[in-house]
DNA sequence: TTGACAAAATGAACGCCGTTCAATAAATTA
DNA sequence: TAATTTATTGAACGGCGTTCATTTTGTCAA
């Protein structure tokens, strides 16, 4: 069955390049200018065809945000290396804002964007996101096996960490942070969250 | 010269209806499916009319945005009667929370969407946001006076709490907790916003 | 009251968009 | 080679934001 399994590999090919393109015209043009159109053509197919490897624009988008987790995924490998899980927590965070910073149409899509969660509603769940959740909560349970934030909810912890660094995040991506004149916006994100380890480092 | 008085209304008055329209359904239908032409149609005028009074769309979702500041000052002015800062900066989250929950689509325009910042770009500055930050400073400023917070920079601090507030709502209003079971969000936002407020009350 | 002028509103038209689907082309099988 | 399956095409549909020549409405002087 040679000839089936080179259609599925050739099938697998223009479905991974309409991914590459789509997430590659996003970071340069932005969504707003990125069209089902424009990806077409960039690939040299006709528009009809996308629409034979995916639903529809969402389920596009999120499949272009789960390429965004597997580079996220990557960020966070450096995070395991550490020994001391509340080092591991300030680097998590680091790496978190990083990872913003380098890819944010990527943030955006999986974090920020409407569209892609669109594609998941009636489909079984967002496996990344949970994924990407279970890195935080569990470098929260090693916090706590060694004496840190005893008595709090673990959920409850993770969305207020989570939170606080997404909310950063998204507001200088969303472009809210017009009234810091500070020239460098990182410098003042990481100050702001250096705070914040501050604050829950003596919870 | 009263016949210009009147036309100066009535012009005021259209302009009113507009963003009105808009706002309201904004809210009911979202803003997706809130075209111009729709807007038109709800107010019995034909589409051209609209950009007598609104260079584009952008500039009339910026308009919508400042009834949403607006009303966010309204609920911003129960904090000011109370008397301990700290206290005032336990209510002050409170009220954000309350304010993103009871008017979603207000919130996503004010803080969240691009489209109304893209007309600000070329303007002279962001008021509304401006203006609402400088609430939150002003309290900060108050805690370092009673002895909270100190040798911190307050544009850090301020940045630090309006983002883990802004990152929980954003998460939410965006539909990424997912991984939270929880069977009632707000329960769970306002106990993860609790938590920081233990954590940054021993700064 | 009438006609000239100005201001406001219209709606067809432009060039986009996401999406569909009958027609066509290419590849595979018999 | 012919029949059949699979993949691709691109015109067409309805909708979008926006523009602008045309028409309607309102104002004021004669």
């Amino acid at each position: 069955m040679g000839i089936q399994e080179r259609k599925e590999r050739e099938k697998q090919e223009l479905r991974n390049l309409i991914l590459s393109t789509a997430a590659e015209l996003f970071r340069m043009k932005g969504y707003e200018k990125t069209s089902m159109r424009a990806i077409a053509k960039a690939i040299e197919y006709s528009p009809g065809t996308i629409y034979r490897y995916f639903k529809d624009k969402d389920e596009l988008l999120y499949e272009v945000s789960v390429r965004g987790f597997q580079l996220f995924f990557e960020y966070l490998s450096s995070v395991r290396e550490i020994k001391d899980p509340m080092e591991q927590l300030r680097k998590l965070g680091e790496v978190y804002i990083q990872f913003a910073l380098d890819y944010p149409s990527y943030y955006d899509l999986m974090f920020i964007m409407n569209d892609p969660m669109r594609s998941i509603k009636e489909k079984e769940s967002w496996k990344e996101g949970e994924t990407s959740h279970g890195v935080l909560t569990n470098i929260i349970r090693e916090c706590q096996e060694v004496g840190y934030f005893s008595g709090y909810d673990i959920n409850e912890l993770s969305l207020m960490i989570w939170g606080q660094v997404h909310g950063i995040v998204s507001l200088h991506l969303r472009d809210r942070m017009h009234m810091y004149q500070e020239s460098d916006p990182q410098k003042l994100m990481n100050n702001a969250v250096s705070i914040f380890k501050d604050a829950i480092s003596k919870l």
